[in-house]
DNA sequence: GTGTTATACTTAACAGTGTTAAGTTAAATG
DNA sequence: CATTTAACTTAACACTGTTAAGTATAACAC
């Protein structure tokens, strides 16, 4: 009964290429500015096509911003590797998370920025990807706590003032191009280094 | 002559009319949701009129952001009035930035997020408002180093760590309102007392 | 008061949007 | 080979931002 399975490996296939022709397209043109007709043209399908794979055009902005968390997780699960100084590997965690949102500063803004004006739900629900990364985040904090480097002893508001200086710094220096930032590299570095000594103080 | 000048005031009266009959329809149900002919409804004119007084729907949408960017400057400067210790000032300044941005968190958004996605031209030019605010900073910022409390002596810098930390945890309270927070409060006096005394060290 | 001009506004239209219901083609099953 | 089923398309609906052309009215000159 091999036929079934082909069928079911043409459809995820299919799948796929609906799904990076759509982050292309949002990606290089805004989400805005896709239709689902520019998305079918790219892939050599009839608009409707898209319909029988995702239930609407939130669905597929669901689904593209899933894989940008997934790759976000991966790139920082990377790092947990060799952790020798609890510290350090939360400042490298840091910079990379800033990294990685402007290297792909049209999926950061997809999925933190955009996504929520659409889905009210958070994508941030128990088991999802969204909550493995915050979950990461929780786990690096929670070291620097257990070796009493942090005065603040509460891992979650930790974690969301560390996330909170990332997730700010990441924004401005994307959506404000032309603005006079001090020198990225210089600047990203004293958001980071700032927010620790802070909490260790 | 006063006829011209009738005819003038008139065409003020109807211009904030369509500017806040935009606003509110923006603000209450997203900028993407609001049609010209909406806002041509609401106001009782036909929708070409609107063109009449702005160029497109963006240039609503820059008017409606610079007001947005006047009242925060207001609320703002307000503060300023009795500033003893500079650092106790600079608090209440980010403590009033985050509170400005929860109470109108559509408006915060549209200034903040979705003009920069439709407007390249950051509205951060020379004399604008958006420059205002940012002076704004800068002074409340340059005194807190003149008077030696601050380790790091650059000004653009520190005040850009600052406006990273109070923007950042601004938008993930409105964008991500179902996440488990530390109490509101709570966080928001952490980030910021965070902050500064991560400028401190 | 009448004719002319400029201003303010509207109507109609264009090319595009997300999405659905109905119709068609082609492949797998009996 | 006939039938069922899955995959895909066509046509349409109600909407979008925006422009060109047309209309009515108010202000002006005489």
């Amino acid at each position: 009964m091999g036929v079934k399975e082909r069928r079911a490996r043409e459809k995820e296939q299919l799948r796929q290429q609906i799904l990076s022709a759509a982050r292309e397209l949002f990606v290089n043109e805004g989400y805005e500015n896709v239709s689902m007709r520019k998305i079918a043209n790219k892939i050599e399908y009839s608009p409707t096509t898209i319909y029988l794979y995702f239930k609407d055009k939130t669905d597929l902005l669901d689904s593209v911003c899933k894989e940008t968390l997934l790759n976000l997780l991966d790139t920082l699960e990377q790092l947990k590797r060799n952790n020798t100084d609890p510290v350090e590997t939360l400042r490298k965690s840091g910079r990379a998370y800033i990294e990685f949102g402007l290297k792909y500063p049209q999926d950061y803004k997809l999925t933190f920025v955009i996504r929520p004006q659409f889905q009210k739900g958070l994508g941030l629900d128990e088991g999802s990807v969204g909550e493995q990364v915050f979950n990461y985040l929780r786990e690096m904090v929670s070291e620097c706590i257990q070796q009493q480097i942090f005065q603040q002893v509460d891992v979650e508001t930790t974690g969301q003032v560390m996330w909170s200086a990332v997730h700010g710094v990441t924004l401005l220096l994307i959506d404000f191009p032309d603005f006079p930032w001090t020198e990225k590299d210089k600047l990203i570095d004293t958001v980071i280094h700032t927010t620790i000594e802070g909490l260790k103080a």
